[in-house]
RNA sequence: GCGCCCGUAGCUCAAUCGGAUAGAGCGCUUGGCUUCGAACCAAGAGGCAGCAGGUUCGAAUCCUGCCGGGCGCGCCA
């Protein structure tokens, strides 16, 4: 039923040959520049005559009126066509009510709701990847609604899809995780949603760690110290030589660029052979001047963004005193307990875990072992719950050595450079920095695994497109894999893509651990499920089984998570409002799920005529011809969908569908039709209805109700 | 400081890869159930499209500069 818009664009070029400019566009030209009316009452389709005018130096509203004279003619007849009506610069398209009907035989018998043809060239989309040992939320149920409806979407359109999530394993967080379980958690680990009591953990792990709650400088071995003079460096305009007076600690020169002090400020000082930034302070010359440590900007100190502003204490802070004792919070810590020692102590223990982790030590393995597969278990339960299906895992943990060898080896080849003790590509001159492949201490970075990852895809998937589905605030991150990618050789990188999207936030703002507003799945669940319950299928209890009670409300709430994470462009924030994106009025998922239930209610009511053929031509009412060109427009649809990586559209469609039929409803009764020919005809037309909402909410991953 | 993204009705968002009078939902006002499901439908009010330029027959859409917000910017993931 492409051939609509074919149809129409044969009979148009057939028209403007008649109207003596035959040659001016081709067919295709035509069906590519055909609209759809604004308002379905001007027409089935539009043909705007601007691009006409510059070629046959006549107005679009002259050309659309020769072309209504010319094609008045031919229309005598036509089977397809019904009129073309001018409306100033546009040529308006009629069809007749039984070509326009057409689409219900071709969705009801034929293959309109089959996906495209075979196309050449496996896809993989990743998306999901969760941490374990941290919690599953709202959040994270916009990627995998993203992720799941993609790869829906991308089968219609023809292609094989591999099903790809990649599960954090390592990392600090688990560390951090193990390390709250193994020394500062007393009892027994729940039976029940252990993957959450991990996270939890692992926020408690952050808050013990958060250094900014024992102090406001939370920086050990860092010390006050006064400006005493300041000199220009003789090698570089825009950096100082300052001569400081640390008082106990003694005097030191130091080598600056920040900016915003003067001599008689008082700075913090980092020595050298301290720890800063998880760095060692270095006794450095820079450029023939020794400098003594180094003075932190407001951004390293993390007092403020300036990356070049100096952090300056008040006047009376002594010297020589160590920063943390002078930020110090009272009642966090026992008084006697230095917050520097504290810092040290939580740090090396951590560090310690971490150690032990990456050492594979038996007790600590067995543990990491144990409590990932409890988060394992969890992601399978959501999963399940949402319906969403993937066909490969990957796990971090086993691309980290991958990616190792491969930054090495890279190395050799000369394609990376070495700098400041760090290994990366060099990608400065596509603007885009540097990208850090491998630590000082040459242990790897998410970027390192990313690329051992894509290897793989490449390699042991044959994949020759690739897809992201990951927040937007990793787009430097992708843009960095892929160039390195390229450096590297690969040249599948020109067919990755990062997918980006925008933060799931609440009503009352922004989710944040830090004011406890993180809603976790099993919560999302339990609350989504009682509104539910209350909201829409209270009334059924008793009269429905109760596991028809108990699937209804799974599949609304998953419908109206779905629809809500998807019916918005995916690179802007969404507001998840339960109260709304349940509602069953409105712009909803079970707003539609309810307009199918509406159209089975329907069938089942009004049986079948047997022995009465449908006749598309009794479908002439005005809500009935729009109901068929939204039905028409379905395909288009998808397919957009798919190029433009946006479900929005598809939402949008099969909201404007069900509107429709709303409407007709209301004016067009199947029951009482009167005629059993015309009520044979709206029977199908309410069937067609219900096969494409059925069939483009199963590609948003929504699970229609026979009755709800 | 630099880069990416977003600014459309009171709120949440659309607008067919530059086209007709910028449209929906929510909320507000009003009307419609002896009728296939009123969980619906109909009508109304509500707009300086962040601001200022530019390109074009035509700009919410493309370009430039500002303003406001979000997110990033080598040893986190």
């Amino acid at each position: 039923m492409e051939e609509r818009e074919n149809i129409a664009a044969e009979f148009l070029r057939a028209g403007l040959e008649g109207a003596g400019s035959g040659s001016a566009l081709t067919g295709s030209d035509i069906a590519g520049l055909l609209e759809i009316p604004r308002d379905s009452a001007m027409g089935d389709l539009a043909f705007p005559c601007f691009t006409l005018a510059g070629k046959l130096k006549k107005s679009p509203a002259a050309i659309a009126t020769d072309l209504a004279a010319s094609l008045a003619e031919s229309v005598r007849g036509n089977k397809q066509v019904e009129r073309g009506v001018a409306a100033g610069p546009y040529l308006n398209i009629f069809f007749t009510p039984a070509f326009r009907a057409g689409i219900v035989s071709a969705i009801l018998e034929g293959d309109w709701l089959a996906p495209e043809p075979a196309r050449a060239g496996r896809v993989m989309i990743e998306y999901s990847q969760p941490n374990t040992h941290k919690v599953f939320h709202v959040g994270h149920m916009r990627n995998v609604a993203l992720g799941d409806v993609l790869v829906r979407l991308y089968e219609f359109a023809g292609r094989e899809v591999v099903a790809a999530n990649y599960i954090g394993d390592v990392g600090t967080h688990i560390a951090k995780c193990l390390w709250v379980f193994t020394r500062h958690f007393k009892g027994e680990a729940p039976a029940q949603h252990r993957g959450e009591f991990l996270g939890g953990l692992y926020k408690q792990a952050d808050e013990l760690l958060d250094f900014t709650r024992l102090t406001a400088y939370p920086h050990p071995g860092l010390f006050s110290a006064r400006v005493l003079e300041m000199r220009p460096h003789p090698g570089n305009a825009d950096w100082k030589v300052l001569k400081l007076d640390a008082g106990a600690k003694g005097q030191a020169q130091v080598v600056c660029g920040g900016t915003g002090f003067q001599t008689g400020a008082i700075v913090a000082w980092a020595p050298p052979d301290c720890s800063f930034l998880g760095r060692l302070v270095q006794r450095v010359d820079k450029a023939g001047i020794s400098s003594e440590g180094l003075v932190p900007s407001c951004k390293e100190l993390g007092t403020g963004e300036d990356r070049d502003k100096i952090h300056i204490f008040p006047r009376e802070t002594p010297l020589g005193a160590e920063i943390t004792e002078i930020g110090r919070r009272p009642g966090c810590i026992p008084t006697e307990q230095s917050v520097a020692a504290v810092i040290r102590e939580r740090g090396a223990e951590v560090r310690a875990v971490l150690r032990g982790l990456e050492a594979r030590e038996p007790s600590l393995e067995r543990l990491w072992r144990e409590t990932r597969q409890w988060s394992l278990d969890e992601f399978s339960e959501i999963y399940a719950w949402i319906g969403c299906r993937f066909d490969h895992y990957f796990y971090e943990s086993e691309v980290d050595e991958e990616g190792k060898r491969l930054a090495l080896e890279a190395l050799e080849k000369g394609q990376l450079m070495r700098s400041e003790g760090a290994i990366g590509a060099d990608l400065s001159t596509a603007g885009l920095g540097f990208c850090m492949l491998l630590k000082s201490d040459g242990t790897t970075l998410y970027a390192t695994k990313d690329l051992a990852l894509a290897r793989r895809k490449f390699e042991k998937f044959n994949v020759a497109e690739s897809l992201y589905i990951v927040d937007h605030s990793q787009s430097l991150h992708f843009q960095q894999v892929f160039k390195t990618l390229e450096l590297l050789g690969f040249a599948q990188a020109a067919r990755c893509r990062h997918v980006a999207y925008g933060l799931v936030n609440l009503p009352e703002g922004k989710m944040s651990s830090r004011k406890g507003n993180i809603i976790p799945f099993s919560k999302l669940r339990a609350e989504l499920g009682a509104h539910i319950r209350r909201e829409f299928l209270h009334k059924y209890q008793g009269e429905w089984p109760e596991a028809e009670i108990a699937e209804a409300e799974r599949r609304i709430a998953v419908a109206a998570i779905r629809y809500g994470m998807l019916n918005q462009e995916p690179i802007k924030n969404i507001v998840f409002d339960m109260r709304e994106w349940t509602s069953p009025v409105g712009n909803t998922g079970p707003y539609l799920l309810y307009a199918y239930a509406r159209t089975r209610s329907i069938l089942r009511e009004v049986p079948e005529l047997a022995g009465t053929a449908f006749d598309g031509a009794l479908l002439i009412h005005e809500k009935e011809r729009v109901v068929l060109n939204e039905l028409a427009g379905f395909r288009r649809a998808v397919l957009r969908a798919v190029r433009d990586h946006n479900p929005q559209v598809l939402c949008a469609q099969l909201y404007e569908l069900a509107r429709a039929f709303s409407r007709m409803y209301e004016e067009c009764p199947v029951k009482r039709a009167g005629e059993p020919a015309l009520q044979a005809a709206r029977l199908k037309l309410v069937a067609a209805t219900g096969a494409v909402l059925r069939r483009g909410l199963g590609l948003l991953g929504i699970e229609v109700l026979e009755r709800m």
